[in-house]
DNA sequence: ACGGCACAGCGTCCATCATACACTGTATCC
DNA sequence: GGATACAGTGTATGATGGACGCTGTGCCGT
């Protein structure tokens, strides 16, 4: 399968392989508003902004499933085939309430002071952000355009670390262990459907519940999470962990500083 | 068309919420091999870890979205049709490929001791795992039911810290941090259809290249990502932080004992 | 021995979905 | 005052998951 694709495959769009590089750059344009704005003809009567509310009205209330053209289009009050002329395709528009989603992060409240509190904040908003719009969780799964917000995020994190004295691509590293163990979290503790329903801890338990013998270990550990609380706290163990082990780091780095 | 039309709402099973119950159910006990093992009538010619491999097949090559009843089917020399007395539906057959996808966690050489390197040596699995079959990531985001190998993984994870003195809940954050991580992280290097491409840095590197001036702490930080090797040490550095960061916590663990 | 029944595999049918394409009307520029 | 570019629509199409009923087969109880 190479550019030209001259086997079968005719007719539709593309299915999986090796639709990323055009569908990526369509998308690119449209997440950060480089459109040629029309001059002649009709005016819009939708905008992408107004398109991409209406699909995260369906996706934040039954899931990105319920998110079709059908479905956006009927919300909005036109027929699917009009989206067609803001959007060129489902994933661009699933791209663009994605980064809408996400929203820019908050500007840190300004007695914020240190890396570490700036990035325990950061990571608990980042995760709120998660719980509200669960499926984004899904929509940002493999290989996908990213959006200006979604980078303002980053942006953040590593903005955050710029006293540290940690050479760049470690600010970078840290930004993106932290965002993966947000990540992480938030999708054990989210329902498939988008309800926040400590999944993952109900599965394993109820799998412990008739396998113990099998996993010993992991049964025992398991009953005194669900003495506790639950998987509450899950976000922010790992978080404690991750900045005693980046604050160590740190420290390491300065007493032993890069050549 | 047929007279009885007056029903609402027959027909497909279902779409995206409260399908999970069912679905859940029924895949757990797919998964956990609790069949009856039917006595009578022709001998099945197929079994589900043919089938499951054969979509396994498909999903490496191809990606997930290659992934059809049919395209599966094909493969074995069968009509989908056929697929559907072994297997409820086309999420349970996911979920299967997906836990042989994972397979047994390898037992720990013998020689490996100490709880961290037991951790970084399961951590490089999984990853490798990951990276094998990319589209696990795809298939288990969200509610969606546990097979024993993926328990298994957790189990030895927990299994590893059992001379820390951790709490049993907290050996389980532990566990969950690391498999977020490696799970993010391959997420990162792994291209949508499955081809290993660092792709999400080479996003960034394209959108930093147009707006530098939008997202200045990034882009220097990035600069020095792109002058490295790039992100293939992404895996590594979050480990070493997240492991630094357990390592602490057991020793402050052991000084002050929980009651 | 044998007939019924449970079960394998198949063919057909259908609803849903993303998307292509052609058409109609409209607002702006020359 | 057209020509033209563009908005919204209607219809068509191919792919997909899945329901349902049919045909054959092989074990089990009689």
């Amino acid at each position: 399968m190479g550019a030209a694709g001259n086997e079968i495959e005719i007719g539709k769009k593309d299915t999986a392989a090796e639709a990323g590089g055009d569908t990526l750059a369509a998308a690119l344009e449209l997440l950060w508003s480089e459109r040629p704005a029309p001059k002649r003809g009709p005016k819009p009567a939708l905008t992408l902004e107004t398109i991409a509310r209406a699909g995260m009205g369906l996706a934040d209330a039954d899931g990105l499933a319920a998110v079709t053209m059908q479905n956006v289009a009927a919300a909005l009050g036109y027929t699917k085939m009009a989206l067609y002329r803001y959007v060129p395709g489902k994933v661009e528009l699933v791209a663009l309430m994605t980064d809408i989603g996400f929203g820019a992060p908050p500007a840190l409240p300004s007695g914020t002071e240190g890396w570490r509190p700036s990035l325990e904040l950061w990571a608990r908003r980042l995760f709120e952000r998660f719980v509200a719009h669960p499926w984004t969780l899904e929509a940002t799964v493999g290989i996908r355009p990213l959006g200006p917000n979604e980078v303002a995020w980053l942006e953040q994190a590593v903005q955050s670390l710029a006293g540290t004295g940690l050479p760049g691509a470690e600010k970078f590293d840290v930004a993106a262990t932290l965002a993966g163990h947000v990540r992480a979290t938030a999708q054990q503790s989210v329902g498939g459907d988008g309800k926040p329903e400590q999944a993952f801890h109900a599965t394993v338990g109820l799998i412990l519940d008739r396998h113990q013998d099998r996993y010993p270990a992991l049964s025992a550990a398991f009953a005194e999470v669900a003495a506790h609380g639950g998987q509450d706290q899950a976000l922010e163990f790992g978080l404690g962990r991750i900045l005693d082990g980046v604050d160590l780091h740190i420290a390491a780095t300065r007493e032993r500083p890069r050549r």
